[in-house]
DNA sequence: TTCTAATCGAGACGGTACGTCAAGTCTTGCC
DNA sequence: GGCAAGACTTGACGTACCGTCTCGATTAGAA
């Protein structure tokens, strides 16, 4: 009927779950994880769980989200190919550690689970993808990219291929970075 | 113990099924698919099913390979951009209709399942990549293109975007050929 | 640790949980009703519920000793079989109404509850047999009864097929007084 | 949809699954016997037991149903008392064994289930009651009891005491048979 | 033409996990 | 300290599917 009171929650189980969740994803598979192992591993009983995330895939996205690490400012040194390579080498690492593994089990869920989806791009694609688009808009405004594509499709660009691998596994994800001077040579002014 | 032999299959319920599980990955979700229903659905035994295939993500996979229609080559009317954009769109249009329902649901189940992972890149992604990468071979030997990027790097440019939308949902599949102009601006010969 | 403290009780709290379980318990079925149940009609926190009583089957026993009526005295008329009808008639009709419902519930619990089952008897069964083992006496005594046989036997002669009927339902418990007349036959002295 | 076919029904499980409710409701009593533990100490799924069974109450009632015996014709030794008290002492010697405390959890159930009740009559109570009446009948034609008493309500009367005893507690059931001859008393003619 | 062998539809089976319900305990803050 | 509120662990519920396993009944060459 009613929903439960964030304030009333135990912080200890809350921690227990999100890791739990975490490294039995991690060592057992995405595809084998099940709500009652997370239970039994974080000693917490099944309802606590659904009690305050609706699937599996809630409590997994949840896990990663904090693990991902905090969105300080996309670097600026100034030389934009340069930081975007060490941010694409970056997120290209992190997609190859252990997040990504979990990571990769949450979007295969996402694809038949519309509010998870939109929960994916609100937590993690949304965040990430506006502080590139920031660092590209710097960019622009300096004169070194081309004004007339939008940074919202500039994002797609390059982080495309990335996913293109990850999620289809057709190269290894962290030659990836390679790819960022071949796209930039598409948006690059000019005279820079 | 011994394999089956292909030449006594009942060809009846081979198509049966394979239509069925088409029909009901669309109408209920790929997510709310299971075998029980396919083989209820196509008057078929359950066993049957398990004879032939692994796991239902391998008949999804067959059920839509069959849809997407004749690998016929690529259009190659000397214009590049003109024959990727086409390309793209038919792509794009694909992945907007039925069969890229049942698609998405084969590649989040190919997330956790690397046999599967394996027949998607050889059915359908390696095959339309290669027919891909034919042409942009035949651009670079005319000069329209540059020599110095692997045709492999330039197909994931161009269909990274459209996947990253695809499985992303962070915008509109059909939209994705806009993309092609300015991923092609970094890939021509200066002075083409 | 310690045992709770009947004066600090609250008395609205008490009647609340009463009332409520007789309520839920006709209207839900004895079968369905909960503690939770209880404790949310009664407005009341479920510790309250379990500091005061340690099962359902409490609960409800308490509720319908309070519904059934004073003990005032069986009748007696000095017609020892009309008034063995009379009360008969009486407690055929206690069983057939919404205490009967909530008193088949209880006893039906206290078949796996030996403790709920002992306050049946003390609480319910024992004090009315009391009543009508006191009438009997009075009608051996008076020479209308035999005097070989135990008022506790007699009582089980009297009362039993009326809670034959009315645990296995084989029959019309309104109708048992109909039955009365054939017992007294073989308790009769013969001159009476 | 379909009710399941008894002739594809597997009689190793279906003996494991009576034998094993007996056994727990027994040793660990009828109030905490699971359907859970049912099928785990059958070495069975919980489908198949829901397959073949509504509940819990029912699989008990036929493992108590098998174990009560032949329903051989009650004896006729022409003595009329003398039947009836070597049947209820039989009846009384059931009640006071393992099957008691089975039946006794069944009848419990009963109260709050009125399709298991009605089963209970069918298959324990109605046949046994059944064989009773006949012999009685056949006392009556012998002069031997009064003719203007339902066989019906002789029944009752006869085990509405066991009953009693056996369901409220109040005295050892073993007993019972003791009460035979007080009731015999007022249902016999005058001349026998 | 009968025999033999494999596939077929059907569906029961032993299991695993689901998501829900309720039990009884514990904690927090008000009265 | 009792109380309302409600989150907690525990454990069982009844259901859905999984993938395996009999069953007869076709069906198809091989004898």
């Amino acid at each position: 009927m009613t929903p439960p009171n964030p304030e009333l929650r135990n912080p200890r189980s809350h921690r227990a779950i999100l890791d739990s969740t975490f490294e039995l994803a991690v060592s057992k598979g995405y595809g084998k994880l099940t709500v009652e192992a997370i239970a039994t591993a974080a000693g917490v009983g099944k309802q606590t769980i659904y009690r305050w995330w609706p699937s599996k895939g809630a409590i997994a996205l949840d896990a990663i989200n904090e693990r991902m690490g905090h969105l300080t400012d996309f670097p600026d040194t100034g030389d934009i190919e340069a930081d975007l390579r060490s941010q694409t080498t970056a997120l290209a690492g992190l997609l190859s550690s252990d997040i990504g593994i979990v990571y990769r089990g949450v979007i295969a869920e996402a694809q038949s689970d519309p509010h998870l989806a939109a929960n994916v791009r609100d937590a993690i694609v949304g965040p990430r993808s506006k502080l590139c688009r920031d660092r590209l808009e710097r960019a622009v405004t300096a004169g070194q990219l081309r004004g007339d594509i939008p940074t919202r499709a500039m994002v797609q660009l390059l982080y495309g291929p990335l996913y293109y691998r990850f999620l289809l596994g057709t190269d290894d994800v962290q030659d990836a970075p390679e790819l960022v001077g071949y796209i930039l040579a598409g948006l690059r002014t000019h005279d820079s």
